[in-house]
DNA sequence: ACAAAAGTGTTTGATATACACCCATGT
DNA sequence: ACATGGGTGTATATCAAACACTTTTGT
């Protein structure tokens, strides 16, 4: 917990650098081996969770500071960064930080202040991230999508909010470049959407499908030393995959 | 053109009043009788067209804002205005309004801040708007979407982006709830899509789909009074219209 | 009578779903 | 040998696209 001091630093600080009563919201999907997470912080002392966050600096693109933050709380750079809704409800903030708020008057103290949040999710690979906490947070850590703990603010609906709009993209857009390994199997891709959607879906009728998205390459190569018979490797077309996160995949229209 | 001292005014009025660095910009369709427009306001002197926009007060949620706006400039209240993206470049802004850059010094005029604007579309029914101009503009009209004059700042974009997210929402959520009479016919509510679309739909796959959403209920009634055969009425059923607007239809996984 | 608009199918192809069979591999 | 996972294929239903015929109405 910052003293006093500290807390009037930091306030003075922020005001300086930062863009007042915007924030940025990211909700961290992480998957790894079949298992699907999100990245939490908890507040020193309090114990409260929350989602990361950070502001804006006064020049600084909006994507490049959600890529900051992202890269402060996880160490990957160059995610594919979705921004999905800005939060604007005025009493969204109230609860902010509301250890910090009788210890500065209000006009000084960053934490009183109203904030828009501007919502980003990015889909990351966990066996690659160094969670690390902020200067207010004791912990930053995974926490299992189904058993999440209560959360501050209205993190729990930018966290819905993102998940619904993550299944969407499912819908239009290709997705896992960031989280497979160069070469994965078919099953593996699977699991990832059936991770995602919490959702069996049928081996053969997702193969036809993925494969007529025209984004994957099939290697020679077969997956040796599992079990079982050896399936084959695929890898994204890095071009094709491109295209299809721009263009979308076809609408019904 | 505003005096110095009228913008002096509207400056520090504004500065009290309003978030800074936060706008808003509405892209409002309209249509009627299978005519699409948009909404361009055109600034005093110097002639240049823009969207319609506004700024949040500072205790006022951000969809109260928008509806404002969009009140302000149209006079239509109670419009489903969808939210559909942040433009954060800290040099969009550049431009704004520079005509009055350097009647102020920078610190005083409140133009010369960098915005981030949240984008909201609307599709109204043009023939019960009355478009008003604001006090920095000459006038506002509907524009033809097909014959746009080049617009300020990052608008042409925003105004693209919107196109583009109201063409994917056809995919998942009805439509024309606030643009239809309250009884139509099916070629009516086609003209509409395809109007959206700029594309000719087939009329009885049209139908078929339309029907197959459960949004409509047909009347007994028929349209009487033009040449040809008098075709059916149709009215929105409220209750499954909103209930779509929520759900979505049914996305592919 | 006829042209033009609208109602109501049908045919065809594509895609989704469900399911069956065979193959490879470690135990 | 066998259980398990993986490759491949097929039947069926569902839906989209293209298209034809009939009905109504004003001129």
């Amino acid at each position: 917990m910052l003293t006093k001091k500290e807390l009037k630093e930091y306030c003075s600080n922020a005001r300086e650098n930062y863009l007042p009563h915007i924030s940025i919201d990211c909700v961290v999907f992480g998957f790894h081996e079949g298992l699907m997470k999100v990245l939490l912080l908890q507040i020193k002392n309090g114990g409260e969770w929350y989602l990361p966050g950070g502001f804006v600096l006064k020049k600084e693109p909006i994507e490049t500071a959600a890529n900051r933050v992202l890269k402060e709380r996880t160490g990957l750079n160059n995610i594919f960064l979705q921004q999905f809704h800005v939060f604007g409800d005025p009493e969204r903030s109230k609860q902010h930080f509301d250890m910090y708020k009788d210890m500065l008057p209000a006009k000084d103290n960053w934490f009183t202040n109203r904030f828009l949040t501007i919502g980003y999710y990015a889909l990351v690979d966990f066996y690659n991230v160094n969670p690390a906490p902020d200067q207010f947070s004791a912990d930053c850590i995974w926490c299992d999508l189904n058993n999440l703990p209560e959360l501050k603010l209205d993190h729990a609906a930018i966290l819905k909010t993102a998940l619904d709009a993550l299944r969407l993209q499912l819908n239009y857009q290709p997705i896992g470049y960031n989280l497979m390994p160069k070469e994965f199997t078919m099953p593996e891709l699977q699991k990832l959407y059936e991770t995602i959607l919490d959702e069996k879906l049928d081996r053969r009728n997702f193969q036809r499908r993925m494969l007529g998205f025209g984004i994957l390459k099939r290697s020679e190569q077969l997956r040796r030393g599992g079990a079982h018979k050896a399936p084959y490797l695929y890898s994204f077309e890095l071009e094709n995959y491109n295209a299809a996160l721009k263009e979308g995949f076809k609408g019904r229209w």
